[in-house]
DNA sequence: TATATTTTGCAACACAGTTGCATGTAAATA
DNA sequence: TATTTACATGCAACTGTGTTGCAAAATATA
């Protein structure tokens, strides 16, 4: 396995198992976003419920893993490319979701834009999804 | 009942039925939006989870309502201040939800920023949520 | 290698959301 | 208003999602 996955494991204070050590892979080889059903099911490897739930879990906390809120109720998963904290994200991007393909990725080369609250009132985090097609999509 | 409620409700041609007519209500007398939780579990009215769900559904279908998408996986829903026609929403504004008593708003008077996409990517619809903290929880 | 700690996987559970179908209610027609 | 038709409701049953407790297994540490 990647020597790159049990670095990040080990600079997080993480135990270094196979289960880890897969889902992770599964991030760092996927451009894409993936979603929890995509990592129980993913081709060739079978992963207990459980343990999905709480790696990912445990991949959110320590902050190499960010969730993407989805309109049709359903939580993504994509790497944190910056430094988080834990439990403190400051990924500065914001996301796109194909319509046609199902593709969730972050837009990492844009800045969020500034949004305004009303009066009296505290902004703390700004989330915000794109919806749309993209260009593999649109030729076909 | 509010001969109002009685109007939406044959204006999208739908039957004038004692739940739709309470749970139409419900938003037009709460500011704030709805989970789908504090629609059946209401004070002093109970109703069956089928029908809240086949409400719900058929009063977005009709653009009476929308849903706001959240980072905690719930979704919320709010009356549709806008002309939305059937299946097609264009509620031009984004939504802010309050961390400590949870209370989720459409922030009408402002309008969405425009956000860039990836050339030959198309947006359709930009989702905004911002997370903070609301006046009156502030002053506490 | 032995021990302490953490992680895993199973079973069981709680809850969210859906579907089919029989019954009840509202709307349309005469 | 009475009757018919179409639609909405509520129940039962089911699927899917996410959680918790606990014993067994794997990992880290000395």
């Amino acid at each position: 396995m990647d020597t790159r996955v049990h670095d990040i494991l080990r600079r997080n204070q993480l135990s270094v198992t196979a289960s880890r050590e897969k889902i992770l892979n599964l991030f760092l080889t996927n451009t894409r976003a993936l979603a929890h059903a995509d990592i129980e099911h993913k081709a060739g490897e079978r992963f207990d419920r459980v343990t999905v739930y709480r790696t990912l879990q445990t991949f959110v906390e320590k902050g190499i893993l960010h969730t993407i809120p989805t309109a049709d109720n359903s939580v993504r998963y994509a790497l944190c490319k910056n430094d988080c904290f834990e439990g403190h994200h400051h990924d500065n991007h914001y996301h796109f979701i194909c319509s046609a393909c199902g593709k969730t990725e972050c837009l990492e080369e844009f800045v969020i834009p500034s949004v305004k609250v009303p009066k009296e009132y505290l902004a703390n985090n700004v989330e915000i999804v794109v919806n749309g097609v993209c260009a593999a999509c649109r030729k076909k």
